[in-house]
DNA sequence: ACCTAAAAGCTATCCCTTTGCGTTAGCCGA
DNA sequence: TCGGCTAACGCAAAGGGATAGCTTTTAGGT
């Protein structure tokens, strides 16, 4: 869902599409996002503005598709030993990537140019599948008492997305262990 | 912070500030957000355009600003008698409120053309205003056990904000109630 | 190898955006 | 109350991004 569907998707258009994702990012890292334009990654890409303007609508939801891929975990959580490790130090991870000012511009990009919700459900998904993966190894180990799925989304995940998107202040290593803490022992507030 | 901060706070400045504002709502509702443009804008408030690009920058910056006034809560929470049942009743509200059509587009809105933060920290200030009163009142009564501020932030505001952005999909009063209960009697996952 | 249709190229036009300059109007001190 | 100061607005022109019709190319199917 992050690339737009093609009815074709061999050949040229996978050309196109993948020139114009690298465009984006070589120009956003040369000058910055604020500089992007259609025609401006439309010339280094390659193509014709038209061409992006047909595929992705406009400018945000082609930096929509590109910061859901940049989003993309490109590594396992790691393995502590027990549950309460691995969800700490994923969580600590998760926190440090996403607050960062690049994370946090690929958040606001993701959700941005996304009519249908799509693209920001993929990020949810990402971090889903990473909060199964450490949750799927504590099952293994025969650890009990592990939380559900959802209560990890719901209660550590959440509420580091809202702090960064509505209280960008107040946001720490120490803060993610709380989470973490309070979600696996069930502390009232 | 809301509206831009205005070295000279009344008369003309405040006058065109409400003509404009007004001249969103009023297209917006007859149009439709799609169909707003600076221009549009403009002369519906009887400015020039480049008032507006001066004052606010962008569309995207006057919408965010017009969405956080449609997002201050107009009510406050209705008492009903103890912690649980206000807290109750006031989640369902906001989550009634927030997960409407009209209410994710005003939060997309308010995220959107906001470049420091502001406009989304005041969405957030508002519930936590709702939520003080609500904690307010308990205390009063002498309601013993009641979450910190916090906590209700985060474990249930907080989730019901990253699903409406991040997973459109199952919301619903019960979960509303769920959130509440669980944060309320601390419960784990 | 041909035929079909989707996708990209091309071009012209529209209008949004930006900027410089002149004018107005609100605020403040005398 | 009056006059000066300055921020804010109006105006107008230029530059460029956005959009649409039409043509050309390319991939996939027969």
């Amino acid at each position: 869902m992050s690339p737009k569907p093609m009815a074709r998707p061999g050949g040229r258009s996978a050309r196109v599409q993948a020139s114009v994702h690298a465009a984006v990012r070589e120009l956003e890292a040369e000058q910055g996002r604020a500089a992007l334009t259609v025609p401006l990654v439309a010339a280094r890409a390659g193509v014709t503005p038209s061409t992006i303007y047909r595929r992705w609508g406009d400018l945000q939801e082609l930096l929509s598709d590109v910061a859901v891929e940049r989003l993309r975990p490109d590594t396992e959580p790691a393995d502590h030993g027990d549950l309460r490790a691995d969800l700490t130090a994923w969580t600590e991870q998760f926190l440090d990537e996403m607050s960062s000012t690049a994370g946090r511009a690929y958040i606001r990009d993701a959700l941005l140019g996304d009519p249908d919700g799509g693209n920001a459900g993929q990020c949810s998904a990402y971090a889903a599948a990473q909060v199964d993966l450490v949750l799927a190894r504590a099952h293994e180990r025969g650890e009990d008492g592990a939380p559900a799925r959802e209560a990890v989304l719901d209660h550590v995940v959440a509420p580091i997305m809202y702090r960064i998107l509505f209280r960008p202040e107040g946001l720490s290593a120490e803060y993610a262990r709380e989470l973490v803490e309070r979600t696996l022992d069930g502390l009232p507030g």
